[in-house]
DNA sequence: TGTCATGGTTACCAAAAAGGTACTGTGTTT
DNA sequence: AAACACAGTACCTTTTTGGTAACCATGACA
């Protein structure tokens, strides 16, 4: 008689399914600007152009992307001035904060991969 | 006159730039499959088809890049027994080991997340 | 009157990542 | 003689992600 593999208790997000935590995280931090944004929003909070010349690389459009599924995600706060010229200040939320352990041990190891890297 | 922009430091790693060792790091396991990889074999050394079980919704191919990829990247030892038919442990490194915290963490901060989600 | 600054949006295109299918080699078992 | 097990490789397609350029609204300022 056939039974299913060991059974491994799934984890469902907003209609995806994921096998374990950490699947989940890079689900909501993995991109290529993500994590390096909730970095820079825990030192302060930043207005849209703060954020537009600390990554300069990037465009407008990724910028407002990723920032948008973050707050989709709970973990920016966009606060808008209604005023003109438009004024909009993006920080962290409660949840966002919770996340900043993870970066500060991101950054330290891949700091210390390529200091390891550089002396063979 | 004009000057530079703060001149952040960057990091180079095999003639790619990184403006912050969270870069550096999600560039070595931010794929879809690397962390969960490291996370198993974190657990216990693993021949070929034990991972493929373990990721059984993955393609051999899809596997033997990843863990390529962090064997070019000193993360994971890859040991041939040179006997038929074939068998290939693959384990961590040192080096490997000591992405080991941020893994806990991530697989916590995820449980945490998809918990917290299901209380609205 | 014209230009600037801010914080966007949209349409379109390019590159990278992931996925699918088929094929390989070779001892051992049936 | 045929099929199997293991650990791949080759080639191609699809999906996701990232990037460019152009456009918008409004009030302030020259």
């Amino acid at each position: 008689m056939q039974q299913d593999q060991a059974a491994v208790e799934l984890m469902t997000l907003r209609d995806r399914e994921y096998k374990c935590g950490i699947d989940v995280t890079l689900a909501l931090v993995g991109g290529k600007w993500k994590a390096s944004i909730l970095w820079h929003l825990a030192q302060e909070t930043m207005r849209f152009s703060d954020l537009q010349r600390q990554f300069s690389d990037t465009t407008r459009k990724m910028l407002t992307q990723q920032l948008r599924e973050l707050e989709t995600d709970g973990l920016v706060h966009r606060k808008v001035y209604p005023q003109v010229p438009p004024k909009v200040e993006y920080s962290l939320t409660d949840q966002g904060r919770t996340i900043f352990p993870i970066l500060e041990l991101m950054c330290d190891w891949g700091r210390n991969y390529v200091q390891a890297a550089r002396l063979p």
